[in-house]
DNA sequence: TAGGGCCTGGACAACGTTGTCAGATGCGGG
DNA sequence: CCCGCATCTGACAACGTTGTCCAGGCCCTA
């Protein structure tokens, strides 16, 4: 007998539906419907005649179907590098507290700076119709969004620009950044400093090079190709060119760690060198302060990052902004030591 | 005309539904599905029509209305703390991995350590019809989740047990740790040990606890009250417990921390007395080795508590895990210096 | 050439909710 | 006493997808 699926038998376990609901109390559809959505027009008496079967069947609206019904999800998506990376938990969470505050949840998820897979948890995001996406880019192509944001998803990238496309974004000032935290390096004496960073296709890594560049053009000193690294990343690669250009024919007196985690392997390597090397790093890094000496950094705020790429979002949900704006946010030089120390030749 | 509803006008912005490529591809609806799903039974040219029509629409698959329809939703919830924790990170992270090894996505949400946002956020995930929850839990009371449970979400606690219902739980061997950090201690040569904590009420900072007092036990010492702290939390209250505790009527000459929030502060507190305190925490803390002493912790390994939860809760909804289990990893003492200081009276 | 089996394609219902609209009920006023 | 109005309730369609089932066309064989 295929017409008669038994409730109980149902793909949910045994989930009540709204209709079972309406059965037990002895009312209509409609008026379960609205004594769930506090919907006035409900009689006190039968409110609680609902309620009570509610709770009796422990009734849980089924938000899909009301999605379906509805065309919004309350929910947005956040697609970042790694979770695991402490620079990320907090723009993660803040991103996630500003969603609370609208009633939506986060659906989050890790692109492993991979492209491709950026792509498809943008696109499997969307198919879920979230209402709106905060992205930090991992490719530089983000056409594949356009036809996504006609349909009316907002969005708003963080801390890299989208690629190929106009619309909002909300980044750290990591040129500004870079070249103030080398200009410092060149106040307190240095001329031969090292940069160490991440792959220049990625927008924060280029920009942060460009900085470094730019402070040594003001400064008049011209940049030795021994001193630059570029998309090293893992810690083994990342020591093998901190030793070489702390050893080579002109050896660095400083350098400038691209983000926090290549500054964590610098200081390993540092903490090996009898030579005093000075350090600036880009990212803040917990405990900074206790080490010896302190680790000076270019300090940006993950979670101002990600509150206002998150307000942004939810503009954009009112209908209140339309423009699709750049907005860059100022890092903050934070002087514990390791900037401070003069060459040592 | 309320009975024409423009497609154009429709609330998704406009998008595309199966039934327009079907009308586009001049095939039934059932094709495009089909097509879609990469079911068989499709010819070649009949799938090239549709396909291209997709193209054209920008046509994305519903999941909402697939959801509604299969009763699965691909997605699973994660309750947590506070994502912008460092221990957290990578849990979530590794959550994901697995998640996304079973084609499902996830949601996160934090509790922020409160009871009544943590039932609030589960619940909010068992009405999106969430295939299974990974919770952290902040309150001590889960009977509200064993309808949820019956109903077929499959739950997995983690970190802490759960309360008051049995369920999935993988947890670190907290108690053992403890015991084995502060006997640790007590092997260098230390008597009066600080012990600092988390309120009792979090099972973490109770075992914890009871591993400190075991140790103490073990050894024959007696523990004078004013070398406990409990319920601390706050880096400005953690500074005043740990300073009451080194220049008390006993002074300790060692503390356990037992937590990373609380090794840090209590790292900056002793960095601040003449006379050196030992100290061995709770919870492994990036650039331990790189301060002075290096930080000795006792180490969990959250990546692993992660994993191994998220595939214990797909092992539940595959059908082959049923009876609730208690799952206890073993934690990993690792010696850096500060643990290893001798007393200094 | 007719019949049978196989394969492709489409009509239709169902998933659980909400919006629309009309019916029922009760009350007060003319 | 009856009508009109306000208030409350319920029937029904629709959201976009998938599962079921049947029709029709093709090819192969006798």
């Amino acid at each position: 007998m295929p017409d008669t699926p038994r409730r109980s038998e149902s793909r949910y376990g045994n989930r009540p539906t709204m209709k079972d609901v309406a059965a037990r109390a002895g009312v209509g559809l409609k008026t379960v419907s609205r004594v769930v959505n506090g919907e006035q027009g409900v009689t006190p008496e039968t409110e609680r005649r609902v309620q009570e079967a509610i709770d009796a069947l422990g009734f849980r609206r089924n938000d899909s179907a009301r999605v379906l019904r509805k065309g919004r999800t309350a929910s947005i998506g956040l697609v970042l590098e790694d979770l695991a990376d402490p620079f990320y938990g907090p723009l993660s969470r803040s991103v996630e507290e500003v969603a609370r505050a609208h009633g939506a949840l986060l659906i989050n998820g890790s692109s492993a700076e991979d492209p491709d897979r950026e792509q498809e948890l943008v696109l499997a995001l969307c198919a879920r119709r979230v209402d709106g996406l905060v992205i930090i880019p991992a490719g530089d192509d983000h056409r594949y969004l356009e036809q996504e944001i006609r349909a009316g998803v907002a969005t708003v990238f963080v801390d890299r620009p989208a690629g190929k496309t106009d619309a909002d974004v909300v980044l750290s000032d990591n040129f500004g950044g870079a070249r103030d935290g080398v200009a410092h390096l060149i106040a307190h004496g240095h001329r031969r400093i090292g940069f160490i960073g991440d792959m220049p296709r990625i927008h924060t890594a280029a920009e942060r090079l460009r900085g470094y560049l730019a402070a040594m053009e003001d400064a008049g000193i011209p940049v030795e190709d021994s001193w630059t690294s570029l998309g090293v990343t893992d810690p083994l690669r990342v020591r093998r060119a901190a030793e070489d250009m702390l050893r080579g024919p002109s050896p660095v007196t400083a350098v400038f760690a691209g983000n926090n985690r290549v500054s964590v392997t610098v200081i390993r390597v540092l903490a090996e060198q009898t030579r005093r090397v000075a350090l600036v790093g880009f990212d803040d890094i917990e405990l900074a302060d206790l080490l010896h000496p302190g680790l000076t950094v270019v300090a940006q705020d993950a979670s101002v990052l990600g509150r206002t790429a998150a307000e942004r979002l939810f503009g954009q949900l009112d209908g209140s902004l339309i423009v699709p704006e750049r907005i860059e946010l100022p890092t903050r030089l934070i002087t514990r030591g390791s900037g401070e120390l003069p060459p040592a030749d």
